[in-house]
DNA sequence: TTGTGACTGATTTGTCGTATTTGGTCATAT
DNA sequence: ATATGACCAAATACGACAAATCAGTCACAA
């Protein structure tokens, strides 16, 4: 066994972190810094973890997956999460909802820091966007019109994903409208411009999605363990 | 008189300006660099402009008088320029033929350099977004529907716009789409979302908007002269 | 009058040696 | 076994000084 199996402990190291992360940034972070705030020690921290970067990295994967859950159980519970809009909204309210992931969103220079220049990095192994599948198989679904190209959509989501959690870089934050306004009216766009005119398959969606989640995870998964494979 | 009257070889010099800080940036072109490459003695170029900055600020203001004036030209050429999908369409495209342009509104750092540090520089003074007059105007103009709040729309739409301008800063350029259909498949979607059930009023739309241009660049003058009454 | 480019003072950049911090280890304690 | 924190090499930050660069000026030329 590789690393310490008190996963306890370990929730609590990556729960510091991302704090310590999100308010002073990967550089300004200090091993012994997330050792404090978690209550452990610092040989604990590397128990669990190669690592700085590798500590780094298990973060974002807890994030990234707590986040897919996040957007996937928002989305089942509310009656309109089969249209494009409804689920869209789910998506941005979780994104808006995690400092983290917003900050690994907008590639945050501050929060990154010294991790953007690592060679192997997580960003650098990640090729295409995750969005344009969804849209495709939400329009094979039926809940997206057919005359229109889904790679557009999947851009246009992913600007407007960016500009949620990017406008305080050019605007300041007393000119930005509340984020739930601005989720709301998004999806409100999105329902009228894309669903079809024979009003979309509601259910007929929310069955395609979970197929979609389950298959995104796994190819994360897999990505994840490409990484544990390659040489450092 | 303070400023020399050579009209031509301002233009020269503005344009040897924009090339080089689009290029290098603000901070690695220098005044000699300028003066090389719009083939004028550096000395010429302080019988227009009272200093580098002032120089840089000469160049925003004629580059906005430019993207104004381009995008209106578009708008006015185009029978469907009185639709809000129309209209945005229009100043999507000029914005994004302007590289100076764009890095401004992305408040790019490494074209924008040390200006940015300045302690009142353009985007410090600037307060509010002219967007939102914008949709106000065309809303009252019944050219959007009523039953939307104009500030979500305008800000939603300054987030597509620096999504266009921006999203290379978190992907790949391979995985970005053809900037044109990107934009055709906004207006498509903003047509379609935010067009009145009535249809809409094309001409009354493109009225309004002469309106509009003309309060716009009277506000733009205004507060360039309040600048330049400031003191340094 | 209009324009030039050599000149200058201030700021920036580069260098290098020293002090401090920090990621990671491991002998020791529990 | 599991966990700790003193310890070490490497990286980073700092300071002081030298060198280079550059914005802006002005005596002179056209």
């Amino acid at each position: 066994m590789e690393k310490s199996d008190n996963e306890e402990r370990e929730q609590r190291i990556l729960d510091a972190a991302a704090d310590l992360f999100v308010h002073y940034g990967y550089d300004k972070t200090t091993v012994d810094d997330i050792a404090r705030q978690a209550g452990v020690s610092k040989g604990a921290i590397y128990l669990h973890f190669k690592s700085k970067d590798e500590l780094f990295e298990g973060l974002l994967v807890r994030e990234t997956m707590v986040y897919h859950e996040k957007w996937l159980q928002l989305i089942d519970a509310d009656p309109k999460g089969g249209t494009i809009g409804g689920m869209y909204k789910n998506v941005l309210y979780a994104l808006n909802s995690s400092p983290f992931m917003s900050a690994m969103f907008r590639r945050d220079g501050r929060v990154l820091g010294n991790y953007l220049r690592k060679p192997n990095n997580f960003f650098r192994r990640q090729n295409q966007s995750t969005r344009y599948e969804f849209v495709k198989m939400m329009q094979d679904a039926g809940a997206i019109r057919q005359d229109i190209d889904p790679k557009i959509i999947a851009h246009i989501m992913n600007m407007l994903a960016y500009g949620l959690v990017a406008m305080d870089e050019i605007m300041a934050a007393e000119f930005i409208p509340p984020a739930d306004d601005v989720i709301e009216g998004i999806a409100e766009i999105m329902d009228r411009a894309l669903t079809p005119d024979d009003g979309g398959n509601n259910e007929a969606g929310k069955a395609i999605l979970r197929q979609i989640s389950e298959a995104g995870r796994q190819q994360f998964e897999q990505m994840n363990n490409q990484n544990e494979r390659e040489p450092k």
